[in-house]
DNA sequence: TAATCTAACTTAACAGTGTTAACATTATAC
DNA sequence: GTATAATGTTAACACTGTTAAGTTAGATTA
């Protein structure tokens, strides 16, 4: 009677290759630039075997996003439980955001420019993984807030200030690699130093 | 002997026109669903005609986002002659950017996040007109420092901070317009007041 | 075991894409 | 008035996402 099960899990592995193949594609070559007959070469199905496991192109995009968030979500969580400092846990997990969207550029894009009305949907709805981020990012600054740290009463907008910044540093630094930057590193720590700081007054 | 320069005219004529077509259909539908063959149709020659005008597609693009740069320099020098307070300069520099990114999304998007590479060729290298709308950045934090307002001596990190918060606003903002943002001017207010408070400290 | 059913997958096709090469037309120059 | 250059068009190529119809293989039932 595990027969049911093995087709079930068959299935599922099935859509996950799907998944590794796209995601691979899309970050080496560019959304645009990927049909659903190259994925469909690379995993040796025909292309519309994908059509079984995703609506369309666009809803393969999206699962590829939500993995990203997923992604994203864990790597910052590892930075949760060092509760000493609020504001240097603040500052580490601006830090870890832009690090992640400069060391996936394409999954960052992807995620949120190319296709943010996949958030409608998926993204940052309740429950959702993309909520889940901000929810983190509510947390740590909240902590600031609590601890009097910070002069602004309002999470909310104090969460979206600082969701700005590192957003934005995290584009230009990805879309404009040949623009005369300062030193990377230098440059996101003044974002998220002066941000903070900024924040403080 | 005019009639050189007439030629010369009307084929400079035909050229905006397919420019002003291709900035409306793109604004309105997204670059990746406008066909050449529906800007075509919308000057009433045919496909392959734009093809005397623009090299492809990717280069018809380029000149609507050099145009876009344009508008937005443009936009941005009326603010110049304001002398008086550096700082409220740069405040008002800030908001005028995001107020422009705002009215126009669908042009920011192009020229700052869909076809950066762009900027390789005309957007942000000498003379461009890139150049010029970082130039005015330049100038504007220049004096905040030159009047001892900002601690950073670095003009270049100064100027590239305030970009980042300016241009990470504007793109959260236009990409996420479900998300349960802060009431919006107050929000754009805060990310400038914040960055311009976290330079002086 | 043989017949049936169903889930998984493929083939063929449609309407559309950017782009090129070859052709036609028009207006200028001699 | 004829040659010449500029301008524009037609037809085609190889590709795109996607659907409908057809095929095949495996599980279920009698």
């Amino acid at each position: 009677m595990g027969t049911k099960e093995r087709r079930a899990r068959e299935k599922e592995q099935l859509r996950r290759q799907i998944l590794v193949a796209a995601r691979e594609l899309f970050v080496n070559d560019g959304y645009e630039n990927v049909s659903m007959r190259k994925i469909a070469n690379k995993i040796e199905y025909s292309p519309t075997t994908i059509y079984l496991y995703f609506k369309d192109k666009a809803d393969l995009l999206d699962s590829v996003c939500k993995d990203t968030l997923l992604n994203l979500l864990k790597t910052l969580e590892r930075l949760k439980n060092d509760k000493s400092d609020p504001v240097e846990t603040l500052r580490k997990s601006g830090q870890a955001y832009v690090e992640f969207g400069l060391k996936y550029p394409q999954d960052y894009k992807l995620t949120f420019v190319i296709r943010p009305e996949f958030q409608k949907g998926l993204g940052l709805q309740e429950g959702s993984v993309g909520e889940k981020v901000f929810n983190y990012l509510r947390e740590m600054v909240s902590e600031c807030v609590r601890q009097n740290i910070f002069r602004q009463v309002d999470i909310e907008t104090t969460g979206q200030v600082m969701w700005s910044a590192v957003h934005g540093v995290t584009l230009l630094l990805i879309d404009f690699p040949d623009f005369p930057w300062t030193e990377k590193d230098k440059l996101i720590d003044t974002v998220i130093h002066t941000t903070i700081e900024g924040l403080k007054v």
